[in-house]
DNA sequence: CCGATGTCAAGAGCACTGCTCTCCGTTGTT
DNA sequence: AACAACGGAGAGCAGTGCTCTTGACATCGG
């Protein structure tokens, strides 16, 4: 009805966002600076030179900005996977599992704090609302798609030869252990076969444990040159699981 | 000199030892309830009827009684994963490996929280002192023990053609690569083929992260049956990554 | 046996935290 | 232009890690 940019929302709305975007930045300069614990809603208001009481008119509660964090990590963490995918993308699938296996180790180096705060130790009286799990599934929905779709023309059933061969006769998967995983199994398109989605699990399983294992310092008195072995392991890992 | 059982040291020294670990003990009950991020010293005191000024007698600051309960969930820890190895140590290589990958798991699922000490995201401004190093090591041995000498009588060749087969020729290992494993190899016992080492490590690397995603609630909307799942990715692991 | 010595517990206090409530000026809306 | 909603600041509460002072106690030497 005005002449605002943004119809739906008035002026005061408009400021409203601009402040809240300015916080949440603020708060991720916090994070990166003193982890995710330790983060102080009273030193974000400092940094934007508000008083910390105001910042509770922008987020209900220190849990909220975290949240909020929480779900930009996610975000940035699947869009640098999904950026460096797209980089060989018409290569092979091997290459490509390769190439988001280092987006994402390489945007967890950059940003260990943002990481701990989606992978490590859950913050004690946190519950993760709905809000985060669809940006959580992002790295997973897109090593599904890697694995799941690598052939446009319908020749699905090499991959289920691949698949079958590792462990005993095609589809003769124990139903129990067919269960254990129905879950994800349902939210992923019809016709994966269940082989395939359990080695793209370790495959994902591995990838966090790698990561974690060097962003959380487990590896300094192990490995010298992380990047090579990173390397190594990956590939290697997509050779054992015939992911290619 | 005197009648005390432990003549080294005195009766102040006696009760000083008890009330440190009367303290460690709850302490640790504390940590079993809230988690690692918010434990309080002064909760603890309170648990013990002391006044919170007189705990720092006994442990010169919070991160000090963590280190503590970070030693002792270690330990606790490489004993599990012991014993559940004893009980089968006359077994075959891969039912020893899946022992301990279950000690480890069933461990972490009855202390949550002391595994997320250990293995989550590290304290801020916390740095581990040189006396974690130790036992943190003492998962990482045994699997060691396990993969380099399972058979007694000298049959070594039969292990390094299996690992040889995995990729290239025998001991054709790319220097660079060889190179970025060093200080674990400086720390293992001289004989050891660098890719039994490296796929150790990887061996490792997964049953951290297997254990990890489920501690940290990362397959709630994935695995129903996490036992199953569990056991079935680390005997599978052990397959591909030919450790038996 | 008594006094000197060293140890320990308690309390007050500092600077910090998340969060709530009240007060009040500004400002967009009608 | 009047109004009401909004957003800011400040005080205050209960909690935190940690330090410093004070006072009681036990231990040991002479």
């Amino acid at each position: 009805m005005t002449h605002h940019p943004t119809p739906s929302a008035g002026a005061r709305a408009r400021v409203r966002e601009e402040l809240t975007l300015l916080l949440a930045d603020a708060a991720r300069r916090q994070l990166a600076e003193v982890g995710g614990a330790a983060l102080s809603v009273r030193a974000v208001a400092r940094e934007v030179g508000m008083s910390s009481s105001a910042v509770f008119r922008y987020f209900p509660s220190r849990d909220a900005l975290l949240t909020r964090l929480i779900v930009d990590s996610y975000d940035a963490l699947g869009r640098a996977a999904e950026r460096a995918e797209t980089a060989v993308h018409e290569d092979t699938v091997a290459e490509r599992w390769r190439a988001i296996c280092h987006g994402v180790r390489d945007w967890a180096l950059a940003h260990p704090h943002e990481y701990a705060l989606i992978f490590g130790t859950p913050i004690p009286g946190y519950a993760a609302p709905s809000d985060t799990i669809g940006p959580a599934g992002r790295v997973p929905a897109l090593l599904m798609a890697l694995l799941g779709g690598p052939d446009p023309h319908g020749a699905g059933a090499g991959t289920a030869e691949s698949a079958a061969g590792t462990t005993g006769a095609a589809g003769a998967m124990d139903p129990v252990l067919r269960a254990s995983f129905a879950p994800i199994m349902g939210s992923l398109p019809d016709g994966v076969p269940p082989d395939l989605a359990l080695r793209g699990l370790m495959a994902w399983t591995y990838l966090f444990g790698a990561v974690s294992f060097e962003i959380f310092g487990h590896r300094l008195a192990v490995v010298s040159d992380p990047g090579t072995f990173f390397d190594h392991e990956v590939v290697r890992l997509a050779e054992l699981l015939e992911l290619a």
